[in-house]
Parts: C-alpha cells; sequence; structure tokens
DNA sequence: ACAAAAGTGTTGAGAGTACACCCATGC
DNA sequence: GCATGGGTGTACTCTCAACACTTTTGT
C-alpha cells in the first residue's frame, strides 16, 4: 500500500546538467558537447546525463562532471530545476541544473569520441543551443555574477597561489569592466581573507607578491567582495 | 530509438513542496499538514503532492497551494531539489521544493478532513516535521530573510495600502530584531518605490499616511531593502 | 488627561570613488 | 633603456547608525 502511491503516478525522467565555467585565454569560457543523437542532433548542449536510483542529483553531478572534464574537487552547486512539459521533445524530463568552476590547469578534456565531440565556447560567442539551455545558461551567468560579487567563489577559479593582478584580471573578465587598480586592492585587503606567501621570480617586471585564500574562509563565503 | 533512452533509466518519482509563509497575530507562521499515512504517519509535513505528467513544476506548486489554501496569484519562487536517495523511505522520491509568501486575509484555509489536518505554525515553534522537511525549512527561512533584504517580496504579505509601521513591524518580525523608527523610514523612502495614498481614519491615535508599492516597481524586485 | 502610534533632523564615522606616479625586473 | 606589470595615498561624497521629542487622534 505505501509504495501504491508512488507507482500511481506516472514518472518523468530526471536529468541533471553542469554549466562549467573556466577561464582560459583572458575569456570565460563554457564547455559544451556536441550531440550525435536526435533530438538536436549535432546541436552543441550543457552537459549531462540521467540520475541513477543509486546517487543523490550532487553525486549525479559530480560523476559526469568527472566524466566529461576529468576533474574532481570542483567548486559545484546546485542552479535551478527546469521542469517544462515540452522543453525535451522524447518525453518529460525534468533537468536540475547545477554549475561549476574549475581551474583550466586541472582539467584534462576527454578527447573527442564518435559518441560526442567536447569544446570550451567563449560565452561572448555561444553557439544555438539544445532544448532550453540557452535559459539555464542565462540563469548561470546571472548566478555567475552574484557569486563573484557578494562570495569567494571567484578564488576557484585561480591557482592557490596567485597575484592581486591576476584576480582584478578575472574580476574584470566576468563583468566586463575594468576597476581602478588601487580601490580594487584596497578592498580586497581589507577583508581579511587572504595570506601573503611568497614572491613571484622570473618575471619581466616588478615581481609580485603572491597571495593565498586563507584556510579558514573557504570557497563560497559570503563577503561582498566587490561593492559596484 | 529516441525514446529508448528514456525508459533505459528507472525513474525517480519527482514531487513539489512548498513552505507557504504568512503573518499573523504579529508573527511569521508556515503552513503545514498533518499526514494520515505512512510512512511519518501523524508527523507534520510541508505540503506537497506529485507532479502529474502535463504540468510544468510551477504550475504543481501552484495547483498543490491552491488546493491546500484556496489562494491564486501568492507570490511563488522555486527554492531548492532535494534529492538524497533515502529521503523518502518509499522509494526514490525528488522534491522541488518551493516557497510562497501570503496575504493571511486573503487565506481561506480548507477545513481539515479525514485525509488531513492543515495548521498554521510559529516559525519559532515548530513540530518535528517528516522526511527531510527540517532542512527544507530551513533553507526556505534562510532565503526569506535574504529575500527581505534584497528584494521587495515583502510587500506580497501586506496589503495594497499599508502603513510604515505596519511595515517596519514585518521586518522586526521576520529579523527577530528592532530597526531605529527614523533610519528605517528614511531608508525606505529614499528607495523610491512608494507612492503615498489617503490618510487612514478612525484610529485611536495619530492617522498615518497610507503608502502603496509603485505599480512599475513589482514584487521581487533587487533594492537593498535594508542594510542591516 | 492620557494612551497609542505617527512623525520628524542632525551629527559623526566609515566606505566608496576618483585620480597619477614611481618601482623592480628581464631582455 | 625600455617594456611590463606591481605597488602606493589622499580628498571628496555618500550612506549608515545613533539618538529624543512633538503631534494627532479616540476614549
Amino acid at each position: 500500500m505505501e509504495k501504491d502511491v508512488l507507482t500511481k503516478f506516472p514518472r518523468p525522467s530526471v536529468t541533471v546538467d553542469t554549466v562549467i565555467f573556466t577561464l582560459k585565454n583572458k575569456d570565460l569560457k563554457v564547455l559544451l558537447i556536441k550531440r550525435s543523437l536526435e533530438p538536436f542532433k549535432d546541436k552543441w548542449a550543457i552537459p549531462g546525463g540521467f540520475v541513477r536510483v543509486d546517487e543523490s542529483l550532487e553525486e549525479a553531478a559530480k560523476r559526469e562532471l568527472e566524466e566529461e572534464t576529468g576533474v574532481k574537487g570542483v567548486y559545484l552547486e546546485q542552479l535551478y530545476s527546469f521542469g517544462d512539459v515540452k522543453r525535451d521533445p522524447r518525453g518529460r524530463v525534468i533537468t536540475v541544473a547545477y554549475f561549476a568552476l574549475a581551474n583550466s590547469d586541472s582539467i584534462i578534456l576527454k578527447p573527442s569520441t564518435d559518441a560526442y565531440e567536447a569544446e570550451w565556447f567563449s560565452i561572448s560567442k555561444l553557439p544555438p543551443l539544445a532544448f532550453d539551455h540557452k535559459t539555464i545558461m542565462e540563469y548561470a551567468l546571472k548566478r555567475l555574477r552574484w557569486k563573484f560579487e557578494y562570495t569567494t567563489v571567484a578564488f576557484s577559479l585561480l591557482p592557490k597561489k596567485f597575484t592581486l593582478g591576476s584576480l582584478q584580471e578575472m574580476y574584470e573578465i566576468v563583468f566586463a569592466r575594468k576597476f581602478d587598480k588601487r580601490n580594487f586592492r584596497k578592498k580586497i585587503l581589507s577583508l581579511d581573507i587572504l595570506e601573503e606567501g611568497e614572491i613571484m621570480k622570473d618575471v619581466p617586471h616588478r615581481p609580485p607578491q603572491l597571495f593565498s585564500l586563507k584556510k579558514e574562509v573557504g570557497i563560497g563565503k559570503i563577503v561582498e567582495i566587490v561593492k559596484l
């Protein structure tokens, strides 16, 4: 009797789709895969797949992410669930979207196979996307900017040790605007979330101070990084 | 062939659960229903139900909400999706949680039936909850406070015309602290989101100015209402 | 007259913004 | 010596926070 209620209703399929951001060549990029099957054959899509019965939503997202990028331990958070009746022409499919931030140095993309091609796209030059993935992408970008403004997630896109210059450059890429160098540095340092490391060597200019995020701060902490 | 992929994986059940907040007797309340069936028989739970194949997630949440409270047109937004493997002992059930804000004057609770009882609980005196509903509730409360701080959603809990006093009282209830009257009024008025209405009559004290939210502002707009 | 809530201004502290030049290194 | 990013301070403005008394009405 208890289980009856679960079988009484037709069940939708559930997928997870993960928008994976990285920073490459001074540009903000997302990973897309080219579909090799109908529907939307040869269109680009956000990587994802079906949730298995023995894994949680987050586990599913992590598994798919690792399958696609060979990377573990990236920053991952749930974005939103999309469940319009007709979002997938094959039938009723609800997707739980995630967004991830990966340091591009640590990513080893699986080589493209017959089954699919994967490629990094600049967010300013996205191709047409399958399903409702354009909506998901817009949602992810909004969330990314918000997270950059109010939390420490940005540091997950940088190596452990970084310069204030590279941090500022990253913010300028994500917000597509310049910040005043003195004000930016003053603001970041006043947050008391960084600790000094060594001085970088062998650079063709004045050697910069390296910083790292204080261990006790952690990724994702809310701190109002940038007040525009 | 296209449909094969949907049947290849066992499909989970999908529900929507909606945390419905209201303001009653100077207290922040949520609507809970008492379960009449196992599992968790006689425990209190967040109202919800299964998503039908022919309705979107939001439509499902609206339908359930109307069934429970007889109210349409309340503020409703998606909260988060919870999908731990063992969150429901009956089997794999993923729930998409919503949160809603309803003006208590406009709510007509369905009378309790054999099937279930519904009751408003003060958020400071919640009973033990079924499933993972405690987690969902905590999540909803966090989101509520955030939304009050940064957006205009609060106005959906008030009648169309309200006094600054009642607005401040509501904020004090939600944040469980006092605000300075002069600073609060100054801040709200400086946002330029209100318009003046009549003067309230027949009150046993100085008659207050009534205000309403400017039509062009709308519920949910981001404005940094309160900077604590 | 008194109870009850409405209404009203000023000041000091801290944060945000605008702005320009010198520094240390590799080549 | 020159190209390249790194590093630094001040003055103005604006917002936030603290704080107490008078007004208008109904009873």
